[in-house]
DNA sequence: TTGATTCATAACCCTACAGTTATGGGTAAG
DNA sequence: CTTACCCATAACTGTAGGGTTATGAATCAA
């Protein structure tokens, strides 16, 4: 059902494209020229940063006149969410195993 | 409130721990040589990955004779569901201001 | 047309780190 | 006591990838 969490956990790892992905987040819309103020790295690093969201399925980009617009794909972090409440799952089913074992023990 | 995902991210963003990480949850306790056996790489590995696993806070460990078992640590993901719900909730919020323009855009 | 602006790509450097083998400390077994 | 086993650490290597500068393609302005 849900894909690899693989290339997501990946893409995100990196603290400046994480960054750049939050800011995308919060605020919406941006061009490449306004993500690179305060992003504390070069443009082409911003660049790579974008492609590097965008072949994770993170960010869209949308071309207009001679500047790219990136904007935050919504559902994109749902393998990330599929796989954390996944592991969350697993050890909670061994809780209740656990709480089963106990009250059987009990009685 | 929640800390930084940061080291949860670059934690998980390997695929061999990620997946020593994911056997924990899924089977429970461990020892170093049984997670060594179809991980594909050496003890040594291992045991380094299950060191930085342990810095993040995923897993715990305990001593028995000479061999160390480990497991996953439960909550330890919560920083991570917090941050995705956050990054979800912003876009959220840009979408419920886009619904109330265009309401008012309507009338 | 010329020049300025915006972004992407190329080429390169350098560091972080995942992997290895070698080894030692601690514990159980003979 | 000696041997075998389990794990951790040390020391080293190779590579993936994030950073840079340089440059080109495309668009807008003068």
């Amino acid at each position: 059902m849900s894909s690899t969490p693989d290339l997501l956990f990946r893409t995100l790892a990196d603290p400046t494209r994480r960054a750049i992905f939050e800011r995308l987040c919060r605020e919406g819309e941006q061009t490449v020229g306004a993500l690179t103020t305060r992003s504390g790295v070069s443009q082409p690093a911003v660049s790579k940063h974008l492609g590097a969201l965008k072949l994770a399925g993170l960010v869209r980009d949308r071309h207009e006149g001679r500047q790219t617009h990136y904007s935050a794909q919504p559902g994109a972090l749902d393998p990330l969410i599929d796989w954390t409440s996944q592991m969350a799952g697993f050890w909670q089913n061994r809780l209740d195993a656990l709480d089963d074992l106990l009250k059987r023990m009990d009685q």
